[in-house]
DNA sequence: TGTACATCAGTGAACGCGCGTTCACTGATGTAC
DNA sequence: TGTACATCAGTGAACGCGCGTTCACTGATGTAC
């Protein structure tokens, strides 16, 4: 049970988080200062430190928060997919949220990198709110069908198609960003052509 | 004919890109600034706008040099071998580079975007120096050569295997970049399989 | 070869800017009795 | 229900910092005759 001030607060911190993500979504993800999100919600900047102790704890909560809308949007895809489908499916959902948030995509994987002791040496000891594991799940499934068995672990295998996905992502939201190209096309092709490579006998 | 005048100047020059790259290499792509790159020159920052005339421009040469550096590592890889060989160690060259200097890769793609008219829309109006020009008339052989046929234009397949290689290197230079595992296997594999994948019938 | 002059290479100080963070403060909201 | 007090939410001013860039300048190097 949260009293009223507690529900405030947390309101107050979202609405921060918020104006951080659209700012980051509209100027760009190294434009971010915390002078301009407190501008942007007509507070001061000293206001900011009631809800965040420092720049870094925002940055941190705006990413935790795109990994999980990024999560949501993997999940969307129904489960009862053909492996094959499922996969390519997958993929396609991580690549169309990097180019529906190509700057929030990019600030993402810019301000984070995974400690030196968090790769997991099997595939359980996962965090459950992560695209890869999502990814290492569907490969286990396929491996336990039977397919997706010559080629190499499961940890190896997802690596693989995430590396894959990332660079069509990563590609169009910056490098290739105003290029006038069907992306989707070609993505969905090379997904096709990838699972198909990985199940072959 | 040049001058002594005009090689020292050019020598100067290439001491301040140098300078650049180095601190880029050692204390990471955002760290970059005029008045380090001229402390460690023993210059005052005013100094270096003889030679460029605004961080603009160095940033431009420094990427300039990444790209024509990681153009020659793939241009190593000798066009001789079979076609599968070639694309794969063409690829591995390329996440090679990445993972020997990550954070210039990094910077090299953080600080470029390609201008919205430059994608070509066929494959010949292309810059030379360029590492998906290279990946582009190894497909190209291919094609003529009657192989990879099936799998969409020689754009579309030079863009999908960039993808990859892209996504591990990119990975491997910012995400991954801590994590313990042997992504030089992991890589080998991932990319016979997409080849393979790209030439089955 | 010597001299007068022009150009070059580099300095030092200053500019204005935006940044993250701290701190003493104040009015508003909630709590205890 | 009223009052005294504690906590909360937010302000405004200031801090020191590093940044890219400009500008008047100066000694060194090169050139012309």
């Amino acid at each position: 049970m949260r009293t009223p001030r507690e529900r405030r607060h947390e309101r107050t911190r979202d609405a921060i988080l918020s104006a951080a993500i659209e700012m980051i979504t509209r100027e760009g993800a190294d434009k971010l200062s915390l002078r301009k999100i407190a501008q942007r919600l007509d507070y001061s900047p000293a206001g900011l430190y009631e809800y965040f102790g420092s720049k870094e704890e925002i940055i941190d909560a705006v990413c935790s928060e795109g990994n999980t809308r990024l999560v949501n949007a993997m999940k969307q895809v129904p489960a009862s997919l053909p492996l094959e489908q499922y996969l390519v499916a997958l993929g396609l959902a991580y690549v169309t949220f990097a180019r529906q948030n190509p700057d929030y995509f990019a600030f993402m994987f810019m301000n984070r990198a995974i400690p030196p002791e968090a790769m997991p040496g099997s595939a359980d000891d996962l965090p459950d709110d992560d695209g890869f594991t999502v990814l290492i799940q569907a490969v286990e499934r396929g491996q336990q069908a039977g397919l997706l068995t010559r080629s190499g672990t499961s940890l190896e295998t997802a690596y693989s198609l995430w590396a894959l996905v990332h660079g069509m992502a990563t590609l169009q939201a910056t490098y290739l960003r105003h290029v006038p190209f069907d992306f989707a096309a070609a993505d969905q092709r090379a997904m096709e052509s990838f699972v198909a490579g990985l199940m072959r006998e």
